[in-house]
DNA sequence: CATTTTGACGCT
DNA sequence: AGCGTCAA
């Protein structure tokens, strides 16, 4: 299978609950819960151990377990706002260093302070900032690493969220010309069994650099990870799941290993299937396989978790597709395409949000909000800002967007949006406070309970994106990046993995059949998988589509004001289904 | 059951 | 531009 990808996420085990256990030296074996007020955010192994779970209350965890460690997240409060300077980074960055090289003194005094020691949510707002410098820290050593070990170019790192990564190894093994790489070491699982792991020496190659690679953060920066390695990203997460904590889980790129995985993962496991959208997909796959109800209880919910992906994938695409467009397919041709990894990937917005709880303090009206949340507005804007002038620093971009949220129950989310205003503008702080309180105040719901701003939309002001740290960060990361905005993001994505509802991104270069949705390469003149005939109305859509990709094209040109061609064009890939793997 | 504070992205 | 969905 050698044209086929290969692709590991990386996912740092019980991330925040890791970072406090470094940041104050508790000993591994202690149950560790990281508190957001009331409930727990994270919890590390030990702590799962004895049953305790996210959202958890201390006085429960105490039942279970009377050694609990209790650690809050940093927060701003509103009487000691901001110190810093807006826009000095480099203040904050040795903040938090700091933070984290404590002496064993200071270490086990800020352990009393803090364990079990809640500040109140009343006047302060959680941030996760000491989470995002060790995030920062980790992705740049892996950086490092793989510049040593695999060389620059040769893997592509693609950050997911705080932490969690993919890379995509696909070029490393093709290039690498190692005959017998070392054997792989600490905790691996290899998916449907050894027997399935073949003689597949890329495959090998790529998770033995994995193995190395855990081992390489583990040791220098003390955090562990788990990984999944397998052809493409939706696999790869899948995997990963199977190799928590700490270990290394492979899927191998045998059509039996295949099987195994799609016969044994349900649906509502995969990635971007766990929500409404998942469960109108089993709702159609129950009643196709003849399972009508009525449902007792959870019985319905029971049959859902039951439906493998391999179930899915027996049924025809219309029967998916009947409300959300659904189509189960593996990757494209040789199983391989799809959801390519975007080198860099910086963060896409920034935002700072509030809740409030009880009567008390949330705001009932016009008059409340500059009395009850101009502080807040001060403070979260304050904050805002500030992050945009330290990305701005670290990425050499600048936001166009500001968009202000605010909500009356947790499913009624207002938005407003204005323009941000701009990098050397006067004022930032004071404008965008204006626009934030006026949109409140003009609020047409009741009580306001939470609120937020995010700034969005973000463009280059220059060449030369760094991506994770500024330049002289405590790894020593020293490079620049060679990152380029926008023709990456816009060229790469075609989400075709299991079921995916056909991306926009396609718009202008294929055509998109009616009857099962697939979207086809642009001169197929029948349909690749349902064989139903081009329509009058399929060209005519097809050409509204080339324009408004060259019309965007041109748009995007001029609005970050420097020279963009048209760039590569993805092709559509022939889509091969599930069925496929298993004949017939 | 939902909790909070993030973030990405799709639809109209 | 505004709202909805999904995830951790």
């Amino acid at each position: 299978m050698p044209s086929s990808r290969l692709i590991a996420l990386l996912d740092l085990d019980c991330f925040y609950a890791q970072c406090e256990s470094v940041r104050l030296d508790i000993p591994s074996h202690l149950p560790v819960a990281v508190f957001q007020w009331s409930g727990a955010i994270a919890v590390n192994y030990p702590a799962r151990a004895a049953g305790i779970k996210r959202f958890m209350k201390l006085e429960d965890m105490k039942k279970v377990a009377s050694d609990i460690v209790a650690i809050h997240v940093e927060v701003e409060t509103l009487s000691s706002a901001f110190i810093e300077e807006a826009g000095d980074e480099d203040v904050r960055k040795s903040k938090y260093k700091k933070q984290y090289s404590l002496t064993c003194e200071e270490k086990a005094l800020a352990f009393s302070r803090e364990n079990g020691h809640f500040p109140s949510r009343t006047s302060a707002q959680a941030n996760i900032e000491r989470y995002r410098y060790v995030s920062g820290l980790i992705f740049s050593r892996l950086r490092i690493f793989l510049d040593e070990v695999v060389g620059q170019g040769g893997y592509k790192l693609e950050k997911a969220s705080i932490d969690e990564l993919y890379v995509d190894l696909t070029e490393y093994v093709n290039k690498s010309r190692e005959s017998t790489p070392p054997p792989l070491t600490g905790k691996v699982v290899i998916i449907g069994g050894d027997k399935n792991w073949t003689d597949d020496a890329q495959c090998l190659m790529a998770a033995n650099l994995v193995s190395r690679l855990r081992e390489d953060i583990k040791t220098t920066l003390g955090y562990t990870l788990s990984a999944g390695l397998a052809i493409n990203k939706t696999m790869a997460k899948l995997a990963a799941g199977r190799g928590k904590p700490d270990g290394l889980a492979v899927l191998p790129r045998s059509s039996e290993a295949m099987k195994v995985a799609l016969e044994t993962t349900s649906v509502l496991e995969v990635r971007g299937y766990g929500g409404k959208g998942g469960k109108i997909v089993c709702e159609n796959v129950l009643k196709f396989r003849g399972y009508n109800g009525p449902w007792e209880g959870d019985e319905y919910e029971e049959e859902c978790k039951k439906l493998s992906m391999k179930m899915c994938g027996d049924c025809p695409a219309d029967v998916l597709g009947s409300k959300h467009d659904w189509r189960l397919m593996n990757n494209g041709e040789e199983g391989e395409e799809v959801q390519h990894t975007k080198p860099g990937a910086p963060t896409k917005s920034i935002t700072t949000f509030k809740s409030f709880v009880g009567d008390k303090e949330s705001c009932h009206r016009k008059d409340d909000v500059k009395s009850k949340l101009g502080a807040w507005i001060e403070m979260m804007v304050k904050s805002l800002v500030r992050r945009v002038l330290d990305d701005s620093k670290r990425n050499n971009r600048w936001c166009k967007t500001l968009c202000v949220y605010f909500c009356n129950d947790v499913k009624a989310v207002k938005s407003k949006s204005t323009k941000f205003p701009g990098k050397s503008a006067q004022g930032k702080e004071e404008s965008v406070t204006k626009f934030f309180i006026k949109t409140l105040e003009e609020s047409t719901v009741w009580p306001i309970i939470r609120v937020g701003v995010s700034a969005d939309n973000f463009f280059p002001l220059g060449a030369g994106l760094g991506i994770f740290l500024s330049k002289e960060n405590e790894a020593g990361v020293t490079k620049p990046t060679d990152f380029k905005t926008t023709k990456v993001a816009k060229v790469v994505e075609k989400s075709t993995l299991f079921a995916t509802v056909p991306p926009k991104s396609l718009a202008g270069i294929c055509w998109n059949c009616k009857a099962c949705t697939y979207e086809n390469e642009a001169d197929a003149k029948v349909c690749e998988i349902c064989k139903t005939s081009r329509s009058v109305e399929d060209d005519e859509e097809y050409a509204k589509r080339l324009q408004k990709q060259f019309n965007d094209e041109e748009a995007e040109g001029v609005a970050i004001g420097v020279g963009v061609g048209v760039g590569e064009k993805r092709k559509a890939k022939k889509a091969k289904t599930v069925k496929d793997f298993f004949g017939s």
